[in-house]
RNA sequence: GCCGACUUAGCUCAAUUGGUAGAGCAACUGAAUCGUAAUCAGUAGGUUGCGGGUUCAAUUCCUGUAGUCGGCACCA
């Protein structure tokens, strides 16, 4: 197929290419774009950009409002242009000319105003757009596409603009192509854990409580207790501290860290109490940074790993809360170690090892560092002179080289006392969201005039490296819910054994002597002496995604054998109760990651 | 917070142009005792998120409010 680039050159592209899906979706916007200005010839139109696997146009529809109802309708009077196959075709105009036929567009006057390239224009029949391209050269290629959705976008993604009506949608080359990604989309939704963690009776919401409030259910408790003995575990083994620090704090605290001045509007409002004022924790390094400074320390010490599973509350916009991805009350696996600068390569390696080494276990795969520096623009939000944050973006760099880690770089993504380190996920619906972070900080021991005695006998001022492995463990548990889609790993499995009797007549006395076996092994187990048929018991444990599924008829009974199901897999094994208790041990000790997938 | 949509039984969903709520699953009761993803029958379950309005009549229309969802903005 040919396509045609903004300087009016014509290349051959590969359909099956990237590249080649991002110009179709780019020119289905347009095609949208071509569409609505037919349905509604007040609309304005700001940007219309492909997207990943998709496309997206900005439109200002005036005293219109447009609704999820009008898309069928603007999708059939794009498939009438494309059926007509009109050229698209380029041109190229001198800045006067772009503001003379845009004049009337408020958004693409002020982008022509700062292009500093030659500007062209993408037309197809009386549709014109400003435009870089590529595009394909007719709408006749405009086939398989599908209006998703509808959204109100900032424009320039300044909520201090006004707000658009944005349109989503994909295209593809072949309808088989669309439909694959249309079933992508579905499977997504299944695995969202807000309805997996509903169906599973890990959390539920009350509105009684409060929206951003969690309430973890028995099964969700026990996932998060082994989660945090987990983590505790392997940092007790590096040698982190444990310790606790309550919920509430001083505001001079927090005036103290910067944290008020920078986030006193994401905190819920201040206590007046006696002549004090106090708040929720937003986050714990103030109350650590304190810790710290109670004592004398010397460099001998260092580095100090100071760590707490701990509750913390945000006043997070409304807009933003999603299931226990995103709460208003979270508990964050934070730990902040104190170093000379000397050791910051040390700890980062050490940190990011503990990161891998733990992604490992849960057999995560899909995540990319990212390397989150600052926006020397932005001198509102980040503290600290020029040379430093150079100083330390650089030492950022230097260790991930050393590392060897592949990372991308993100300006405006820094914390606002340092660079971050960090691990990017993407969950089920699409979220792009922070898993583990590393952050390198000199300027809370700064504001907090920590010091530390050196080889020399003489103070110096130490270095905070802010970390968190499993981020908060209500976004972690989001994470792993979507990554198993509810099938946790034996080990972490609210429930780890089903037994069910054939009959209860003959094998519930059978089952109870396993049950009380098995939970002496300190397996998690439940014994299913419902009446049920055992057809209707079997469907009961696979759907409540229990490991495994044990049958006990007159064979197990008799041989002292059990026979087993692994979740999700047809196969049945019959092996001695000793074998099976020694197997399902092994599982849980080396923490193996069962893929359902691969199994089946 | 902003734009848009949604909210009906514990859960998943129905209810023709406004005529006063219905199914499956779950629960409960009974029968059946059965070898790997739903045995049969019966019972109970609802101020249709909440408040106000229009109407002879509102799940349905209008309005306010709360929550949820899709995004945007935000994310120490």
């Amino acid at each position: 197929m040919k396509v045609q680039q903004h300087d009016g050159s014509i290349i051959e592209m590969d359909k099956t290419s990237a590249e080649a899906l991002e110009v179709l979706n780019h020119s289905t916007s347009h095609l949208l774009a071509q569409a609505i200005t037919e349905l509604y010839p007040k609309a304005l139109f700001g940007f219309g950009p492909a997207i990943e696997n998709g496309f997206y146009y900005d439109i200002d529809f005036g005293d219109v409002t447009i609704t999820e109802n009008d898309l069928p309708l603007i999708e059939k009077k794009m498939k009438e242009l494309a059926g007509k196959d009109l050229r698209i075709v380029r041109e190229e105009l001198s800045k006067e000319q772009a503001l003379e036929l845009f004049k009337n567009n408020p958004y693409k006057v002020e982008l022509i105003k700062e292009i500093n390239e030659s500007i062209t224009t993408f037309k197809q029949g009386d549709f014109v757009d400003l435009c870089r391209g590529p595009h394909i050269m007719s709408t006749g290629l405009i086939k398989h596409f599908k209006l998703l959705s509808l959204a109100g976008a900032y424009w320039r993604g300044n909520s201090k603009n006004k707000q658009l009506t944005r349109i989503y949608g994909t295209s593809w080359y072949t309808a088989e192509d669309l439909n694959k990604w249309l079933e992508i989309l579905e499977e997504r939704k299944r695995r969202d854990h807000r309805i997996l963690g509903k169906q599973l009776g890990i959390f539920m919401y009350d509105d009684l409580v409060g929206k951003g409030l969690p309430m973890w259910l028995p099964n969700g408790f026990i996932v998060r207790r082994l989660l945090s003995d987990y983590i505790m575990d392997k940092e007790i083994a590096l040698g982190y501290k444990h310790v606790l620090t309550p919920c509430l704090g001083n505001i001079e605290l927090y005036k103290t860290s910067g944290h008020w001045a920078h986030y006193q509007k994401d905190m819920f409002p201040k206590m007046d109490v006696d002549n004090e004022s106090y708040v929720l924790r937003p986050m714990n390094c103030p109350h650590h940074m304190v810790m710290y400074r109670s004592a004398l320390h010397s460099y001998r010490e260092l580095p100090l790993r100071i760590a707490e599973i701990a509750a913390d509350f945000r006043f997070e916009a409304s807009g933003a809360l999603t299931g226990i991805e995103r709460t208003r009350a979270f508990y964050q696996n934070d730990s902040h170690i104190f170093c000379m600068p000397s050791q910051i390569g040390d700890v980062f390696k050490e940190v990011t090892k503990l990161i891998l080494d733990v992604y490992h276990d849960f057999g995560f795969q899909n995540y990319e560092f990212r390397l989150s520096l600052r926006d020397p623009n932005d001198t509102e939000k980040y503290f600290g002179n020029d040379d430093l944050w150079e100083k330390s973006e650089n030492q950022l760099r230097e260790v991930l080289k050393d590392l060897g880690v592949d990372y991308y770089e993100a300006i405006g993504e820094a914390a606002f006392y340092g660079p971050k380190l960090d691990v990017q996920v993407k969950s089920a619906i699409g979220h792009d969201v922070t898993l583990s972070t590393i952050q390198l900080d000199y300027q809370l021991p700064e504001r907090f005039e920590l010091t530390y005695i050196d080889e020399k006998g003489e103070k110096a001022r130490p270095v905070v490296v802010h970390r968190a492995i499993l981020g908060s463990l209500d976004r972690f548990i989001a994470f792993l819910i979507e990554e198993t889609k509810g099938a946790f790993p034996t080990w972490l499995a609210p429930v780890q054994v089903n037994l069910l009797p054939v009959n209860n007549d003959y094998h519930l006395e059978y089952a109870k002597e396993l049950l009380a076996k098995f939970k002496e092994a300190g397996l998690r187990v439940e014994l299913d002496d419902s009446n049920d048929k055992l057809g209707y018991r079997m469907r009961s444990s696979q759907m409540k995604k229990i490991p495994y599924t044990l049958v006990l008829g007159d064979h197990e009974r008799d041989d002292k054998t059990v026979t087993y199901r692994r979740f999700g897999v047809q196969e049945q094994i019959t092996v001695p109760v000793d074998e099976f208790l020694k197997l399902i041990k092994e599982e849980i000790k080396n923490k193996t990651y069962f893929n359902v997938e691969e199994k089946k």
